[in-house]
RNA sequence: GGAGGGAUGGCAGAGCGGACGAAUGCACGGCUCUUGAAAAGCCGCGAGACCUCGGUCUCCGUGGGUUCGAAUCCCACUCCCUCCGCCA
């Protein structure tokens, strides 16, 4: 969330930054009218918190004195008070939870850097790479789940089996491919990201830290039993592993990266790209993740899509780089670039990277500060996050693009290492 | 799953109804001494909110309760540790 302290001082900035994402003016207004009642609440609460306090101080005196009757009297002034205080609790806490609440669903303020736009639509395409787009003949113009099922790599028909529809099943090199991409990115980030791996089930708080409760709950899979949240990206743990932290100021930036699997019910998407791999419940993830200062987190940005860039590039993969208009980030997020690489089989763009900074949003929520060397007091960490990659679109693009005449495939050099030495996958005999 | 023990500041750890936001140690910052460093000594040092900048309030795992007054007593929950059982 933002700072609600930004809305009190200079509200007119505020409504500025978030008009550019659509928020009306008046929502802002709306949370300042609230955070005035909040205070005037909390200190008509502390005023008479005060008196209790005081006058109990009394009773205690008025015991070490012997004097009995002083102390009944006081006895009796105080629990009238506490009366008035436990009332006056109660308000400001009915006022403090509302603007909880509606502070909880408000979007971060885009960076200043950010383009103008109302949707996807508006979103920039700052480079493509290769520069020249590449020519596709005939052989890659088969879709993937056709490509897949005729090398019998991929059995989307027995994962619906298993779990229903949009539940992929890979298969020998199928499945050999994606345990060689995680393998290939894990290692790609090693000199500077350390390895993590996480729990892919989840506490309720640690989906609130990182924005993706209570907006989203339609997107989730819950496990109502043990009251546990299936994460929807590895963000979600990294962003709650340091929660309620104070950190050294020295031991910035923290840089971590993990593979994972990632659970989304595509509630608000059914229907759409429901054939193979476009839009999968569940799919391999390699995400990057840091907690940085301020000062720090511009060029981390630069960073992370720079390491999803080049194992795009390592891979062959004909792609492009958006930076995402005000309409279309996220609601954590401050400043996105999205990487989409050309699949030739179906004829699209497919989003295989978000990079994003979340300046201080997340790290409120969570509670992680740093001391800083400086000797000040405690300030917010920034978040950063990014996939590098979400292989189940790269599987796609990398099977439908290395397709050949004779219907079978051949894979990027770069994984030569990960995959026993073949590159090529041939159909069965 | 069963039986016990525990959760307090950056860390360790005392406190177990009244001047406790909390002893002490470590760490950290400043100073003295020293050619410099170390050692020693002195001083300072939790976080958050509000604010008339003097103060007020909140926070001792979380949520309730008892009380004039709760870190301290009661209840529930969560997590951690030890032992037993089970298990990849």
């Amino acid at each position: 969330m933002i700072d609600i302290r930004l809305v009190r001082d200079d509200a007119a900035r505020v409504q500025a930054a978030l008009g550019r994402r659509g928020i009306d003016a008046a929502e802002v207004e709306g949370l300042a009218e609230l955070d005035r009642q909040v205070r005037a609440a909390a200190r008509r609460r502390d005023d008479l918190r005060a008196e209790v306090k005081a006058l109990s101080r009394q009773v205690a005196e008025a015991r070490r004195a012997g004097d009995d009757a002083r102390a009944a009297e006081l006895t009796g002034a105080s629990r009238a008070v506490g009366e008035q205080q436990a009332a006056a609790d109660r308000e400001a806490e009915v006022v403090a939870e509302e603007l909880r609440s509606r502070l909880l669903v408000l979007p971060n303020l885009p960076a200043p850097d950010a383009p103008d736009g109302l949707g996807p639509e508006d979103n920039v395409v700052v480079r493509t790479w290769p520069e020249v787009p590449p020519t596709y003949g005939d052989a890659q113009r088969v879709p993937h789940w056709e490509v897949g099922a005729a090398l019998g790599i991929l059995d989307m028909e027995r994962g619906a089996k298993l779990s229903g529809s949009m539940f992929p099943l890979y298969r020998g090199m199928g499945a050999r491919l994606l345990r060689a991409l995680t393998a290939f990115a894990l290692d790609h980030h090693a000199d500077a990201f350390e390895e993590v791996r996480p729990p892919t089930l989840v506490r309720t708080e640690t989906m609130q830290s990182t924005g993706h409760l209570p907006k989203f709950v339609d997107e989730a899979y819950h496990l109502e039993r043990d009251d546990l949240w299936a994460i929807p990206t590895a963000e979600v743990p990294l962003t709650s592993m340091l929660r309620g932290d104070l950190l050294e100021e020295a031991s910035l930036p923290v840089r971590l990266t993990a593979a994972t699997a990632c659970f989304r019910r595509e509630a608000g998407s059914a229907g759409r790209d429901t054939r193979g791999l476009l839009r999968v419940h569940e799919f391999d993830k390699v995400e990057l993740f840091a907690y940085s200062t301020e000062a720090q987190a511009p060029a981390l940005l630069g960073d992370m899509v720079q390491r999803a860039e080049s194992l795009l590039a390592e891979l062959g993969l004909h792609y492009r780089v958006l930076d995402l208009c005000t309409g279309d980030l996220g609601l954590s997020a401050a400043r996105t670039f999205d990487l989409e690489v050309y699949a030739p089989g179906v004829d699209q763009w497919l989003e295989v990277s978000s990079v994003s900074w979340c300046t201080d949003y997340q790290a409120r929520r969570a509670s992680i500060r740093y001391r800083p060397t400086d000797g000040g007091g405690p300030v917010l960490v920034h978040t950063l996050n990014g996939s590098a990659l979400a292989w189940a679109r790269i599987w796609a693009a990398l099977v439908e693009t290395g397709r050949r005449s004779d219907g079978s495939v051949v894979l990027p050099e770069a994984l030569a290492p990960y995959l026993g030495g073949t590159t090529v996958i041939t159909p069965p005999a």
